[in-house]
DNA sequence: CTTATATGTAAAGATATCTTTACATAATTT
DNA sequence: AAATTATGTAAAGATATCTTTACATATAAG
């Protein structure tokens, strides 16, 4: 059950920087862009913060992968 | 900011042994007896898995602790 | 009281998450 | 075209998450 993130996309749309984002969430840019990516998945806390960071839930931005 | 969660109080009120809930949720039960405890957090894969066995959000699972 | 079931705890090891440093390419601006 | 800004990537190291094995205590049942 892998999880996907719709970040990328939701960023975009909200015009934000992966710099300024990372700043603001005080995580390195490269872990937002790891992230991103799909290398691995945050943290619990990195993800509750993300969401909330788009004013959204957990489940908006991050989703279960049913398959498999 | 730390995060806080609900399972043994969530899973109490539905009547679920860590067991059974463990085996389920196909982690051990040691894993869930910590997380409950809080030594640690779950990750997001698992933290889902929890929330959704619950018929539940993420959120409402876990809190993130606003101050500090 | 004895047995069984449920929960707590710990230590060693494996893998995942995240940082630091560093470099590379893509896209935008001047 | 040159400089700046945004994004991609990688490797080494630190810490967090999770498993396996094992034992201990608490609570319930016989």
């Amino acid at each position: 059950m892998p999880v996907r993130n719709k970040i990328k996309q939701i960023r975009k749309e909200k015009g934000i920087k992966q710099l300024q984002m990372a700043e603001d969430l005080q995580v390195t840019r490269q872990t937002l862009t790891a992230i991103e990516k799909g290398k691995y998945n945050p943290s619990l806390e990195l993800a509750m913060k993300i969401a909330h960071y788009f004013d959204q839930s957990v489940e908006e931005v991050f989703t279960l992968e049913e398959e498999l």
